[in-house]
RNA sequence: GGACCCGUGGUGUAGCCUGGCCUAACACGUCUCCCUGUCACGGAGAAGACCGCCGGUUCAAAUCCGGUCGGGUCCGCCA
């Protein structure tokens, strides 16, 4: 490989003391200058490293009073000759510390105003100042390293897909709106006044079509789009996928297909020790039960368990009812918890609170005793007998929720996860990688008082066409998985639904009839009817991953043009209003709110 | 839609709780001058902020109160 160009002969990470004695042109950044009165040093920086030159007094008045002329960030190429630094003046922190560029020659390319912040070094300036400056930003040496890691990483996982026979296909960008899930980013047709396009929320129709097609195996660097509120590992509007399906497969199959990779990438692009491989696999109901979420962080050992018939007609009046109205008592087990302070309890019973929980009661092991606000209603039997049942030691804590079972997990689940941030349980240096699977197929909706679908509405549930006539719709699995990595979703996968009959049915039980389904999905649904393999797969999130894999804060850092936390363009200033041309082309009239925020 | 946090020269911070000595401090950057071996060069000097904005309380507001705007985090949302 070689950088040469008509410009340069070398880039600033090239040159060696073997080149001593060359003339050579290089050209590049100017990343600092520093002035001694008759010479000046020049660091020039470009992607490749940085190169030290010398502009001196003896050459000429020209070219060092040019040398004068420098400012940080100017644009420069220059002719010299590669000599050798004194011994004692070779800089080990630079590949090029042993020589440096006695210039002979330059010329300004470009000059560069006053900046907003600092180039060399590190980027500190806010982030809403950062972004608005992407393009100088994006000149630090972390983001670029940042970016070209992200590179060799897509780069890994297409040729991974390729050596086991997957074909990459670009799915369309306009298509057509999908009544499901997300809000949709939609476009509107030129062609067809009042009619819209919608941007994919995931190629999801697309690639179970392929399977039909018979492309067998297929995927996908995907963009994928969705119009929701965004969060620290949720970028707004955009986002990518390893978007995969493959025919002919179980659950099994797809497990084999994308583990191995989910392992490599971690070995080969993160400095995380996996901590369990084969991943281990973790039903959605016993991560609930254990974990209290169904993206459990397995990092740390903190479990939930139930102890509903321990205390069922205890004298705890918050506990027997919760039982008595068919809830149930969860506990969990925080190692070392009873070091927190009355105000991290508190903040804890606000995590609880916040998910569900009227409170939070607890029991702290403190000098060989438990104590607790509420043991004189439980007693010192049960309060030992808890206590025990856990092998709970001096030190430890026990925290309870009581009531309805998703909502006792789940608040529990915040309160060992915000256990683990005050206990510093988050070991960075670990990769906790699982499966959950056997999601429920469908959830019951209490605001309409109907049956949902909980995930993929396209999901096969498991025991088929028997299980939805037959079972209790809401006591129906379905094939359909996740995996996660230390408590962040990375991937959702399935296997599909394709079989027509079973596709009305599921849906008839979600109240959809058969012309809405035929409505809604009829491109996929009629697709089916001519010959469908069995077919599934799924759809990892590369920026999560790379998010989790590289302890970044927020994931708008991996990407090379973010938007910000309100899903604006800081630097491009999208969106903005268009012309009265354009709307008029679109058949576009705008209605604005009352309240007209810009 | 809701809750919480933040806003001080170009950048990052201190000061705010406990109003007055703030005519706002420090570091980096910028500008001028000096310096031939630095690499976060060094030295001397200078410019640059009505403390996001509006209003209130007070003899007195960066500081207290209300509103508003901007940014961030979280909940809702994300099949």
């Amino acid at each position: 490989m070689t950088t040469k160009t008509s410009i340069r002969t070398h880039d600033c990470g090239a040159l060696r003391k073997e080149q001593v004695g060359e003339t050579v042109n290089l050209a590049g950044w100017v990343n600092t200058r520093r002035d001694h009165g008759g010479v000046i040093f020049i660091d020039l920086r470009d992607r490749y490293g940085i190169t030290q030159l010398t502009f001196r007094q003896e050459v000429g008045n020209e070219i060092f009073e040019l040398g004068n002329k420098l400012r940080n960030e100017y644009v420069i190429k220059i002719s010299g000759t590669v000599t050798a630094r004194p011994a004692d003046m070779v800089n080990k922190n630079l590949v090029t510390g042993e020589i440096e560029i006695e210039v002979k020659s330059a010329e300004i390319l470009s000059t560069c105003e006053n900046l907003p912040f600092e180039i060399a070094g590190e980027s500190n300036a806010n982030e809403e100042i950062r972004l608005k400056y992407r393009f100088l930003d994006l000149r630090h040496r972390r983001l670029q390293d940042l970016l070209k890691r992200r590179d060799e990483l897509i780069t890994y996982i297409r040729q991974y897909m390729h050596k086991n026979d997957f074909t990459e296909v670009q799915t369309p960008i306009l298509t057509n709106s999908s009544p499901e899930g997300a809000r949709d980013f939609l476009v509107p047709s030129r062609l067809y006044p009042g009619k819209f396009y919608a941007l994919p929320q995931a190629p999801q129709q697309f690639k179970q079509l392929l399977m039909v097609s018979g492309f067998d195996r297929y995927f996908q660097i995907a963009p994928c789009f969705r119009d929701e509120d965004p969060r620290s590992d949720r970028h707004p509007g955009e986002f990518y996928q390893l978007d995969l399906e493959m025919s002919f497969v179980e659950q099994e199959d797809v497990f084999q297909m994308i583990e191995p990779l989910m392992i490599e990438l971690t070995k080969e692009f993160s400095d995380k020790t996996i901590l369990q491989a084969p991943f281990p696999r973790i039903t959605w109901h016993d991560a609930m039960n254990t974990y209290g979420i169904d993206k459990p962080d397995l990092r740390y050992d903190l479990k939930i368990s139930d102890v509903s018939e321990m205390v069922a007609g205890c004298g705890f009046k918050v506990f027997a009812d919760a039982i008595n109205n068919n809830g149930v008592v969860k506990m969990l087990h925080v190692t070392g918890g009873a070091k927190f302070t009355r105000s991290e309890i508190d903040g804890l019973t606000e995590k609880a609170r916040a998910s569900g929980a009227n409170g939070l009661a607890y029991i702290l092991i403190k000098d060989g005793k438990p104590a607790s606000p509420i043991d004189k209603y439980l007693g010192e039997e049960l309060t030992n007998k808890l206590v025990a049942t856990v092998g709970a030691k001096d030190g430890d804590a026990l925290f309870f929720g009581a009531g309805e079972w998703l909502k006792t997990c789940s608040s529990l689940g915040q309160v060992r996860i915000a256990s683990a941030d005050l206990l510093g349980l988050k070991d960075p240096k670990k990769a906790a990688w699982c499966w959950v699977i056997d999601f429920p197929m469908y959830e019951f909706n209490k605001e309409e008082n109907k049956i949902d679908f909980s995930h993929n509405p396209f999901s096969m549930p498991q025991g088929g066409m028997k299980a939805l006539v037959e079972m209790n719709p809401l006591k129906i699995l379905a094939y359909q998985y996740d995996f996660v990595l230390n408590g962040f979703e990375i991937s959702s996968g399935a296997i599909r639904n394709h079989e027509p009959e079973i596709m009305y049915k599921a849906f008839e039980i979600a109240g959809y009839s058969h012309e809405e389904v035929d409505k809604r999905f009829g491109g996929m649904i009629s697709a089916f009817k001519f010959g469908a393999p069995p077919h599934g797969g799924c759809a990892p999130g590369i920026d999560r991953l790379m998010m989790v894999l590289w302890d970044m804060i927020s994931i708008r850092d991996i990407y090379a043009f973010p938007k910000n936390g309100k899903a604006q363009d800081a630097m491009m200033n999208a969106p903005s209003e268009v012309s009265e041309k354009q709307l008029k082309e679109l058949h576009i009239a705008v209605t604005l709110p009352k309240i007209n925020d810009k």
